[in-house]
DNA sequence: CTCATATTCAACCAATCAGTTGAGTATCCG
DNA sequence: CGGATACTCAACTGATTGGTTGAATATGAG
């Protein structure tokens, strides 16, 4: 993998089923077994997209025996809030500029001239 | 497109050509002209990727003489915020409960048995 | 040691993705 | 009108993804 994490977090968020195992793992570490339960899918699939979320830092795995519960990272979702507040709040900032220069404008500007009308056919042509 | 807001906003931004979009598209609308200067690739894949951003709800389109400006949709990102503020919130929380529980426990429990040998590798690096 | 449980590895498949090139459409300018 | 400019559509390609099944590994229980 050849990418950098902030991607792969945003992939790994990407999938619904990925995105319900973050929800549950905020309730409580689980394991494999217990994550694929509501899912119509194989053991083996939840277990790759388990191996998504770590890939892109957002769990770890410690090992209880025969099971590998699955720990929630919740640092690197303050990664992605950073990098998305960052450019909320300059979109945000330039947006309320513009009102304000918007709201400056005197009041004998037309800032809006009305352009010239192509006119029409030369049917009927009135006099 | 069977899949759902969310799903797209992550997908949009796991690309890091897109993100750099979103960047500068928060400090100015632009054309896909003005987009694609910095990228090494044709003109056709930024506007490909314009219009991932614009299926996302992360930007707008407008039309002035021939040039298509794309314009930074933020409220979307809130979205994103939202789903991931709660769920690190989630975590944090059961954390710091976790820790409260940690330090009401009585002297006579040791409540971590120190492990043997703390698994040395647990995960070979693969190939 | 042998068995059961929990999980992963490996190979495969269909669908999607990020990029390409080439042709087509929309809009303005002289 | 005819061109120039800005962009999009269509078809193709190689890589990645999300899923499958079957075999392999790791650990604890008897």
């Amino acid at each position: 993998m050849a990418v950098d994490q902030l991607s792969r977090v945003f992939a790994a968020l990407a999938d619904p089923t990925r995105r319900d195992m973050v929800a549950r793992l905020a309730v409580a570490d689980a394991t494999v077994n217990e994550l694929a339960g509501p899912f119509d899918m194989s053991l083996q699939a939840v277990s790759k997209h388990l191996r998504v979320l770590e890939d892109a830092g957002l769990v770890s795995r410690s090992r209880e025996a025969q099971r590998r519960p699955a720990h929630l990272e919740a640092e690197v979702l303050d990664m992605m809030t950073a990098w998305i507040e960052r450019y909320r709040r300059q979109a945000e900032e330039r947006f309320s500029r513009l009102d304000a220069v918007l709201a400056e404008l005197p009041d004998d500007i037309d800032p809006l001239p009305i352009p010239p009308r192509p006119i029409a056919d030369g049917k009927g042509a009135r006099p």
